[in-house]
DNA sequence: TGCCTTTGGGTTGTATGCAACATACAATAT
DNA sequence: ATATTGTATGTTGCATACAACCCAAAGGCA
């Protein structure tokens, strides 16, 4: 049996090589995609790809229209604004109810991934964007609200996307020091601290965001 | 393009069965679908049936093992509650969003669901939760954020069945007041109020819906 | 007997052929 | 010349055949 885990379908895997190849940004917004060009590309037919197309679909990724095909979603800058309002919203309900049920094997995990952050190598993005995610959903689970869980991973997809579109990479000092203060806040059972605390830095993350979409709008990389 | 509505395509439309089926709790949960049996009875393909399937599957309303099928999710207490949580977060946040943008329009429209609402008849039960639930989605559609929209009504599905198999219609006087406290307070534009009034509206239909899923619980019918 | 192996039936997962549909362009009529 | 209709082409949507897989039950072996 192997150590790794690979796709228990092709179906499966197609859908995970489709997402990475939206999530990192080589698929262009608006680009038409074709089903038996992918098929081919990939050696399987076009039933699993069609059903990971589907999928991708629903969580946003990608826009189908009937009978004519499939494209990358844009994203305007309104949606991404949009979305970090939700998730602040959500993330520090789940922030707060972190902070009500924390026990010192939550402590301990929260102050493990801080460290584990700290360590991450400052020019590798992709890294960290990976834990920046990791952190938000650990706080997520730990909120012990399993619909606020799933919620905040549906969103955190989109708000990647907006990340890597955009090469937001909040690893300022000052980001590190806003989790900490997250981190902080929960250990001590503080639910309005908390909460406090991952609304801010939700925020400061939405400033940086609309910048660089500003930005990009001005240089027509985006809708 | 003709003025009636019909499905676009066939997967559509058995979409649009299925969910139905659920919703209405036909379907009985743990039950099991086969692909084959749903195909023959609607005189169809498997194919399309399997795009529905999927579909459902990922709104949380039937649950994949792979390669050996597909059944219909239960829904335990706990999920309800926390359900009920996020959607309080999320239909205050709304209200309150809606309270702040609010113009006569806006008035017209909630004023005028309102009376629509009280123009139902108290003993159907089926027409009450539509409207209802137009009512929320109102809401959420007039916070002006399309991504809060969507979720509302995502979590909305899960909400509708809770209603529905637990038989919870709120058709007291009580719900009719708090849905008029909430229409008054967005109309008047103020967004504490207006969140404050939602929150307390969907935290007496948790209440409600807690009695019955626990009854329901002892007599054996869910999990 | 009790446990392991094997084999068979039934279901999902995948491949492929064909039909339906949307679009673009050419042909025709006004 | 313009609008309308016909037709060609490429794509998705659906149907169906086949392969892979799971599970249960029967049979073999200690």
């Amino acid at each position: 049996m192997p150590r790794f885990q690979r796709p228990q379908t092709v179906a499966e895997g197609v859908y995970q090589h489709l997402r990475r190849e939206l999530l990192t940004g080589r698929l262009e917004p608006g680009q038409w995609l074709r089903e038996q060009e992918l098929a081919e590309a990939l050696e399987v037919s076009r039933t699993p790809v069609r059903e990971a197309i589907r999928q991708l679909a629903q969580e946003g990724l990608l826009q189908i229209e009937a009978n004519r095909g499939v494209r990358v979603r844009g994203l305007s800058l309104e949606e991404a604004v949009a979305t970090y309002e939700v998730r602040n919203r959500l993330e520090s309900m789940a922030a707060g109810l972190a902070a009500r049920n924390v026990n010192d094997e939550a402590r301990a995990e929260l102050s493990q991934h801080l460290e584990a952050m700290t360590a991450v190598d400052p020019e590798d993005q992709a890294e960290h964007i990976r834990t920046d995610n990791e952190f938000h959903a650990l706080v997520a689970r730990l909120s012990g609200n399993p619909v606020l869980e799933e919620l905040v991973e549906k969103l955190s997809e989109r708000v990647m996307r907006v990340k890597i579109l955009t090469r937001d990479v909040n690893v300022s000092a000052d980001a590190r020091a806003q989790h900490a203060r997250i981190v902080e806040a929960i250990s001590r059972g503080d639910e309005d601290a908390a909460a406090e605390a991952m609304s801010r830095h939700v925020s400061t993350n939405l400033q940086i965001v609309e910048e660089r979409l500003r930005a990009a709008r001005e240089e027509g990389v985006l809708v």
